[in-house]
DNA sequence: TTATATGCAAAGCTTTTGCGCTGGC
DNA sequence: GCCAGCGCAAAAGCTTTGCATATAA
């Protein structure tokens, strides 16, 4: 049966093809933040036959869709994660590299009044926290 | 007379070329956050002999020696000011690319009681709003 | 003088796209 | 059957780099 991801494409009225439901499965079955390349590899994996160019496709296609969300750490190349319900921001461990998702509505609020107090309506923003363990 | 920015670059011992004299010139005139093509063609009204290579390679120069920070807006390419003591954020107009400073104290806060409470102590932070001008 | 910087053009990397063919619905 | 999606390869956009020449210290 289908995964996850599969799932929450049908439920958006997305055309599904063999190589878009290899995609959310790949997706589905990653925990970490998964570059263009490693899906294309992960995907390979189960279909040789993938283009690169139909990843692309559809990462594009699933970001827009809101399944999945892309971010940019600054390593120039794009990254992804599945869409969750919560919005998210990181922390970044600069020692170890790992990261930490949390939410914080308190500071959501807040961009949004900054924002307006600017003249602007919020769009979207990009919060990455950068810190070392308190032991 | 030298550029204020050059003048930065002099005590940090970097050897100084007409061409970076005049790059330093235009980004010391400039106010807003220009990317390397900007910077190219403000350079080339100066000295129209200035290559685009050389533009890259005194910006990595420059950015590496702290004299300007690097910026990366999520359009694909950096944009670049100068460096300053004071810290600030940015919102950007999604549909014009201009880029506004702000700061926030209460922001800033909610972020070190964030990384508190995940166990971390916050050594630094990037926060970048995007957004359509309210007419 | 002598190492370093520059200019030019080529190449690198990620991502997009044109086009003819394949395959969902 | 038809239109959207796919694969392939070419190209686009930003940035870096190899090499011969020019220049700062």
């Amino acid at each position: 049966m289908g995964s996850r991801l599969e799932q929450i494409c049908i439920e958006r009225g997305l055309k599904m093809t063999e190589q878009r439901r290899t995609i959310c499965r790949v997706l589905s079955d990653s925990n970490d933040h998964p570059d263009v390349e490693q899906v294309y590899r992960r995907a390979s994996a189960i279909d040789a036959k993938i283009s690169i160019a139909t990843v692309y496709r559809t990462m594009r296609l699933l970001e827009e869709s809101n399944v999945i969300r892309k971010h940019d750490f600054g390593d120039g190349r794009a990254r992804f994660e599945e869409h969750s319900d919560d919005h998210h921001d990181h922390l970044m461990d600069i020692n170890s590299g790992e990261v930490i998702e949390f939410t914080n509505e308190a500071i959501e609020k807040l961009q949004e009044e900054v924002a307006k107090k600017l003249g602007y309506k919020l769009i979207g923003h990009k919060l990455e926290l950068y810190g070392v363990k308190i032991k």
